[in-house]
DNA sequence: TATGAGATCAACT
DNA sequence: GTTGATCTCATAC
């Protein structure tokens, strides 16, 4: 087994759409608890379906912040959702982590989530935070330290693109990364 | 398999 | 007052 590669803040110094597939396959430990990541959106300041469109708000302020740390949003009122944030400071872009392959830590998943079966702990935004127990007050936390660990895949792997999900405003971009074939996704690519 | 409602809150009109 | 980068459960086909 290849030595795995921490991934530095400069990983994420770079355009959201270069950042976005190479996360997937890069494994994710949140207090050591977590997978692979299997399917990622990008999301741009100039992309109308992005929180960063219009400027900074408070609940964006960490987007417009320099790259490689989380920004943490409430979904619906109900859900968090956890983001990379990519690109030199001030781009206000970033990925969304929509799934993962649970790996590591499943006793603990199952039991944030409720459920025992591995393809439902992570196959969603709102699931994977329930299952590794992220929430809002993880939010402006850096990537490249404890709680987090972030590791580079170790080979190249079949990735597919489609159009995000859940949106209503640009909902044609192709923005959406996934790993061809998992079984992990929140939604199957067509 | 597919569609619909409810939960619950911050941003925005 | 309405909308949304969601999920779960219920009911219908």
């Amino acid at each position: 087994m290849p030595t795995p590669t921490l991934l530095p803040k400069a990983f994420f110094n770079r355009d959201v759409h270069a950042v976005a597939p190479d996360l997937i396959g890069a494994s994710l430990l949140f207090n050591g608890v977590g997978g692979l990541i299997v399917e990622v959106e990008a999301y741009h300041h100039t992309d109308p379906a992005a929180h960063s469109y219009g400027g900074p708000t408070v609940r964006n302020a960490v987007m417009f912040g320099p790259p490689g740390y989380a920004y943490v949003y409430r979904s619906y009122g109900v859900h968090w959702c956890v983001n990379f944030v990519c690109e030199p400071k001030g781009s206000a872009s970033a990925v969304l982590l929509r799934a993962l392959q649970p790996t590591t830590g499943l006793p603990a998943m199952r039991r944030r989530r409720g459920v025992a079966d591995d393809r439902l702990l992570c196959s969603g935004p709102g699931k994977l935070c329930e299952a590794l127990g992220v929430t809002g007050k993880h939010g402006g936390l850096p990537l490249d330290r404890a709680p987090f660990a972030l590791h580079a895949r170790a080979e190249d792997l079949p990735i597919v693109v489609g159009p995000r999900i859940g949106i209503t405003k640009a909902a044609d971009l192709p923005w959406r990364y996934g790993l061809a074939g998992s079984r992990y996704l929140s939604k199957p690519f067509r």
